[in-house]
DNA sequence: CAGTGGTCTAGACCACTCC
DNA sequence: GAGTGGTCTAGACCACTGG
């Protein structure tokens, strides 16, 4: 509890001189709030405080680290905008989770025309190893020919096919993962990959176009060959912006889109 | 300028009593930060400070409005975070203007698989009074039979036809919108709107969906018919969140894709 | 150099939640 | 009531821009 790791560049402020360090060469050299929110970062990747929980109130992280509760606010501000933490008046801070809340939305922007948001259900259709194609071992940044998981599975809302889609995560990162473990699991696969294997989407970011359905991919949706389709192809990012799930989706979009906000 | 209209609702601050108002009922009730930043945002629309224009010093408005820097800066950086203003330091606060910056990007997010962004240009093929369709008055909020501005035009990266785009426009606020306009206009359509026609757009929402080319589109885009093709259905909305342009774009996507984030 | 936004502090009080 | 985040102030100094 005692060992505080406070390396802070001491940047002129009229705080006392606090400020120590002297080790040899003098690092980075950033807004205390931005050094803070660093700090603050590496625990939450280090799991020190995990999905769900409360983290230290802004007095004592202030405390912690012999800086304002302004700074501490202004860097939790920030995690709060990028949405890794969640803030709740009068309760406290929270890390952000894929459990819970509404943020469903925020990775799937598939909506019906019509009507409320879906009944989604979940229809593995493989999971294996293989070795990862060129393309996608460049995309998660791992060497072509690593092992990776791959996962096939078509989506369903109120009954109807909607979407195929396939997955390919690094094999390191998920080494228990099996059909099983995703069948029998509820609630959105973001959320299993968090719990299970300790792994937060962050941020992700895809590429959108208009395919034709070709006959496997026609018969899965129950639909007619060449039936023009909506081709997401996405790469997530943990913290650190390390890259750790390519996925194609091929979405129907007759009676659903993608919604998108520009802002 | 001696006349400021102050009617703040005094929320209970160390400040002095200057809360005078008393008018018979107590409006709204929010933070400060919050009256400012609606009240520097009535300014913008009002056109008291144009786009690309230099506001008024963080310190000057604050003496305005009598309250603390740190409560103007904080509205100041919400409405920075939302793309109405530019904060550029030691220079000022700018109007955020459709003109110079790079925010282009913000509202085609169409990009090609590699290489540089576009080397637009632009073929207007139609430019039209007609009475608003149902579907675009209900969007745009205006009366079933109000007088539109219909727009028709082919847009071309690197000599290669991508979109076909529809635009509809109220008619009340673009008189003067003539094809000679579009036509001789440089640069992006929204920068000639916020110009000409004192509109800018803020935000817009998308639908995405993949369509099947008809001939005349075929035609234009020099494909064959029934290519899968994206359409991206689009309202934006300037101050106020009043929606002002409705817009139905095609695009080619064997060569270019849709860029999106998901942060 | 003066003026601007950017960072930081210290301290006050409010609104909310839970015991 | 004690503890949390949310608002507001006042004042200091820094980093950057321009004349």
């Amino acid at each position: 509890m005692s060992s505080i790791p406070s390396n802070l560049t001491s940047n002129a402020t009229p705080a006392a001189g606090a400020g120590a360090s002297a080790s040899g060469v003098s690092p980075t050299f950033s807004p205390l709030y931005q050094q803070i929110k660093a700090l603050i970062t590496q625990s939450l990747q280090s799991g020190e405080w995990k999905p769900g929980e409360l983290i230290p109130s802004e007095v004592e992280l202030a405390n912690r680290f012999k800086v304002s509760q302004g700074t501490v606010r202004k860097a939790i501000d920030e995690l709060a905008a990028e949405n890794l933490v969640v803030r709740r008046q009068g309760k406290g801070t929270f890390v952000a989770t894929h459990h819970e809340e509404r943020a469903q939305f925020r990775f799937l922007r598939l909506m019906p025309d019509a009507g409320d948001p879906h009944n989604a259900d979940n229809n593995i259709l493989e999971v294996k190893r293989l070795r990862a194609p060129a393309e996608v071992a460049r995309l998660l940044d791992i060497k072509s020919g690593d092992s990776v998981v791959f996962i096939k599975r078509v989506q369903s809302f109120d009954g109807e096919p909607i979407i195929v889609e396939e997955l390919w995560l690094p094999g390191v990162m998920f080494k228990g993962l099996t059909a099983e473990r995703l069948v029998e699991y509820k609630g959105p696969m973001y959320g299993l990959f968090e719990t299970e294997f300790g792994t937060r989407m962050i941020r992700a970011t895809e590429k959108i176009r208009a395919v034709s359905a070709d006959e496997p991919t026609a018969e899965l949706l129950k639909i007619a060959v060449h039936t023009p389709l909506l081709s997401v192809e996405r790469v997530s990012f943990t913290y650190g912006d390390k890259p750790v799930e390519v996925r194609r989706g091929l979405y129907l979009t007759d009676h659903h889109h993608y919604q998108n906000e520009l802002s």
